[in-house]
DNA sequence: CAAAAGTGTAACATATATATGACAAAGTTA
DNA sequence: TAACTTTGTCATATATATGTTACACTTTTG
């Protein structure tokens, strides 16, 4: 598959949302803490339908949470 | 992980860009002829890197390709 | 400070996204 | 109609997203 890199902020947009831990996000999207630990460490390519859910949970669009950046 | 079910329009979109087949999508995206056909048969919840790259080659964002829909 | 909560990470197991090769059916074109 | 292109699908193989358990480190809170 093409060679780019995905970037996201899960992470900077799930503590502008307030008291939301890690653990309480995977919980609401249905992932365990370790996937969204992966997901926010920029670490895993996660499939749409995750994207989809932390997108509503974060009350954000896919399209503000990733975006891709060319390989180098 | 929660279950929803997630609709795409990637074929709806790509013939509305006029001459081009699933052949030619994959080879822009850089996935096999197969994946897309699977893809636009929603047989697949591909990553978040295949849609980006689906978005871009169709002129589109992931938002407008992708959608979630509940589970009955 | 001490306890508790949150985070990062590792090893291993499982499910599934993706690749490859192949073939038939449907659609298009000469 | 006959060639050709496109699509749908199958079987098998591989890579990787995700789950599970566990533990150390950091941050927050009482």
């Amino acid at each position: 598959m093409k060679n780019i890199q995905v970037i996201n902020s899960v992470k900077v947009r799930r503590i502008e949302m307030g008291h939301l831990t890690q653990g309480d996000l995977a919980k609401v999207v249905g992932v365990t803490r370790q996937t969204m630990n992966l997901i926010e460490a920029q670490k895993y390519n996660p499939t749409i339908k995750v994207c989809l859910l932390i997108a509503a949970a974060l009350e954000t669009s896919i399209d503000q949470l990733f975006w891709m950046e060319d390989e180098e």
